[in-house]
DNA sequence: CTGAAAGCGCTAACAG
DNA sequence: CTGTTAGCGCTTTCAG
């Protein structure tokens, strides 16, 4: 129910096309209305050229910017494009263009509302600006099913490359795809029967980093906190702080080590379990943002804050105005959508190297937190 | 230079179509490479209908799930779009469909990486999906310039509606788009010049539901600090600030409201200013988020964030285990971007009502720093 | 139920 | 320098 040009409350009853059925219900006429009028009709190149008095290539040129068109003439043309307000269709002219390329990106993340996809989202939108391509982005959620139906939709829409980070134990259902030669690359996570160009931040360096930092503070009961083992990162990190530990010659016991956490409520029961034990750790590592909240609230409820040390591997907002601020190791969002986009913009060109993996540094940040020194 | 189908170093000289002009730099021979083999080249429907021995029309009946087709014929269909990895062209059959529909919408929000814009995004991503429909994504950063390039960029891809905050003074240059039947919703700020859909935050409630709450904590000596006063959401958060302490009877010293305050370092320097002065406030009402964090950090460096109360616009992660925890004013850009799908769906749906402007109510969240009590 | 022909808005190729 | 023609991959229309 609404008002259709003048009818105060109509039905709708159907639509059909650029038409709409629909019945006036104060004096029951049957109204057929066209969805726009005629009058308003989207201008095409051809009523551009009519309007201009010119031939239809004539403003395809200036659309286009192709040189050899005479002044007066762009002007004509420019007025008539001005005064239809109109705009060229892209996907009509990527059509029948050479290479059919459609000036669109179709970019996968985790989650466009996490501030880690986010930034590269940012990144991606800013160097893809710079041609002129508009980005798709959607959200994967660790879905190996969404993965296979959204980069379907992405490649119904022919975008001219994909960026993404996986869900799907395998992406060799993409093979063909590369082979018709869109750019494929890959983000946070490698691929799994395919060959493609793939930018990952360093997750064993920066696991490393963080588990000798807090060795050299003096601690020997380190606890890791991870993600579920099937997640790429989870194993990198994990691998990192047991291989940091070995190196140090510490033994690794099994409480150490604790995985499997997805979500914030778990990593909370896992510390909250840890600190009940008769030997509870002096610091921990944490493998990934969402852990790292639910350790902080773990800690803060047991009282111990100040005096457990804690290292959370990703960057996060206000982790500095936290007391004590929390030592991170953080990547480097915007460095990999922005490599990201030149594989791509590489691929576009013709430049056609074998496949790249670009491992992205990650930094340690200490804030306090990871500067706590063991109690006993 | 890169390496081109077995030779090792080519020199790239130019790109034309499907063809690579390169030179091989060891051997000096000019090398005209095809970007996709042939054999690889993309399958068309028609390439379907041979395969499976069927007319095209039946591909296209099978594809879009029409009736009327034996299920033989859809099998040897199927089998045939299997076996060539064929993907319908979404861009071809909307150019020659009715309606001309991309399946695409358009959202322009602040930045995406910003946590508000995250959730709005990440809202209209889910409700779109539900019809199958993409999102182009763009950020504005308040930037004027920006909003007519990536409107006129949307508008060439002919995205079934848009969802837009703003940046421009004006948005009168999407009258005609309107006129010819594109669903236009504004999101966060009206717009000005035309008449469309608007989905905002309560600002003013939310701003006079926070000065109540420090009122009724005892404070007198509020501070408000807000963004630059071509905002719209900073000029409505004021008047809610004013009218609240007039309808509470206290007058308002020049002091008490600064704005203009675009970035985290404005913020942080007007509260130092603030606190330096013989009569400091006792409480301050933050306007908006990158404002709340240079506050904390002022608040923080002066010793001071136990004692001065604080509620801030917008909430923010990490919140709750700042110590105190920060109350804040939560929007629900999530609730905006549902909705503003919905409104866009109406519009597609034929269903035509004048403007409708829906405000989203705003929340207080306490969490002790908007609930600690003047100090003298 | 199925297919052939026309054409969506544009650009490539070529002719003037 | 400018215009005409054909056709990109698909859906519409209409005839079998």
């Amino acid at each position: 129910m609404g008002s259709f040009r003048g009818h105060q409350r109509a039905i709708l009853l159907a639509t059909h096309g650029q038409f709409l059925l629909a019945i006036d219900n104060s004096s029951w006429e049957i109204l057929i209305i066209m969805k726009t009028p005629m009058s308003e009709r989207r201008p095409t190149m051809r009523d551009v050229a009519a309007l201009a008095g010119v031939g239809i290539k004539t403003v395809s040129r200036v659309v286009n910017n192709e040189p050899y068109v005479t002044p007066p003439m762009v002007d004509r043309v420019q007025q008539a494009i001005k005064s239809l307000h109109y705009e060229p269709s892209l996907a009509a002219g990527s059509l029948r263009r050479s290479g059919h390329r459609t000036q669109a990106l179709g970019l996968l993340v985790g989650d466009v509302a996490n501030p880690f996809s986010g930034s590269v989202n940012r990144a991606v939108e800013d160097a893809a600006g710079q041609r002129n391509l508009a980005v798709f982005t959607s959200s994967l959620d660790d879905d190996a099913e969404r993965e296979r139906m959204i980069v379907s939709e992405f490649l119904r829409r022919r975008v001219d490359g994909l960026i993404m980070t996986t869900a799907a134990p395998s992406q060799s259902y993409l093979h063909h795809e590369k082979e018709r030669g869109t750019p494929l690359v890959f983000i946070d996570r490698p691929p799994n029967g395919i060959d493609a160009d793939t930018i990952i931040s360093d997750n064993v360096g920066g696991a490393v980093l963080a588990t000798e930092h807090l060795i050299m503070a003096g601690h020997r009961r380190i606890a890791f906190l991870g993600d579920r083992q099937e997640i790429f990162t989870a194993r990198e990190r994990q691998r990192g702080f047991l291989q940091a530990m070995r190196q140090a010659g510490l033994t690794v016991q099994g409480w150490q080590v604790i995985n499997g956490l997805s979500d914030a409520t778990h990593a909370y029961r896992a510390v909250r379990m840890l600190l009940d034990k008769d030997e509870s750790p002096t610091a921990i590592f944490s493998g990934q943002n969402i852990i790292t909240y639910g350790v902080l609230r773990a800690l803060r409820d047991c009282g111990v804050q100040a005096t457990t040390a804690l290292i959370g591997f990703d960057d996060f907002p206000m982790a500095e105005l936290l007391d004590p601020g929390i030592t991170v190791i953080a990547q480097n969002p915007r460095g990999i959508g922005r490599i990201a986009v030149e594989r791509v913009f590489a691929g576009l060109d013709g430049i056609w190297t074998r496949a790249i993996t670009t491992v992205v540094p990650t930094t340690l940040i200490a804030r306090g937190s990871g500067e706590l020194r063991p109690q006993d």
